[in-house]
DNA sequence: TTCTTATATTCGCTTAAGCGATTATGTGAG
DNA sequence: CTCACATAATCGCTTAAGCGAATATAAGAA
């Protein structure tokens, strides 16, 4: 995290919270987040970009699939407290993730 | 504090923590403001109109001054974070912090 | 190679936000 | 009332950012 205000300006949007809120969770590829949010690939990709580029996430490429997972370190604590105790006291917040783990459900039994 | 996410916009611009930064020490009039930092006065009242929609901060007006002070409660506290642990280890805040002091030093010695 | 899938990028558009400069409003002093 | 001062609001402009739609890229499968 090079740059504060390049991370506060990250959480100034409501669809990069609801990604930063899942990620909370586990690493997750594009498709997970699109799934999970109902929002569009191209949406879900240019906020991970944006989250990326502000250095609050990184990614791991394998095969076909990106992998997005939290970069949030000690230097940034307060992002803790915002998800903890802001963000997972909001309904929008629970039910992504409870739509998280049904997704993840259901994607699991694809491909048993 | 209605909306987590306009208090999170009214974070994500630099002057707005500047201007926070200085609130963390006491109440002050917009004219401190405009002193300390070396900004407009149309700046430092716009921006500190925004903190106050954003219900950051609360105003309070005697006689021709309008004085500004913190409205943070236990509700977000991760601000406090935010500001003691992030940006007082920045250089720019610290700075900012110094010149309050100077000037509020200067405004009570024209005043005696 | 061709096809499919996952992800990223570009285009055109709309809206939000920041700025300096200026003007308006409101308060107190004389 | 008139003047000075503190603050807020408006105007015109520029830039950032968000969006859907479409296209490009890159990897694996066949």
């Amino acid at each position: 995290m090079e740059n504060l205000l390049d991370a506060l300006k990250a959480l100034s949007d409501e669809t990069r919270l609801r990604i930063l809120n899942l990620l909370y969770e586990k690493e997750l590829c594009v498709c997970d987040i699109m799934e999970t949010l109902q929002i569009s690939q191209a949406k879900a990709s240019r906020h991970l970009i944006y989250l990326k580029n502000a250095e609050l996430v990184k990614d791991r490429k394998h095969a076909q699939w990106v992998y997005y997972s939290l970069a949030i370190d000690e230097r940034i604590k307060f992002i803790d407290s915002l998800v903890y105790d802001n963000l997972r006291n909001l309904e929008l917040y629970q039910n992504d993730l409870q739509n998280l783990k049904d997704w993840l459900k259901r994607k699991t039994m694809n491909c048993e």
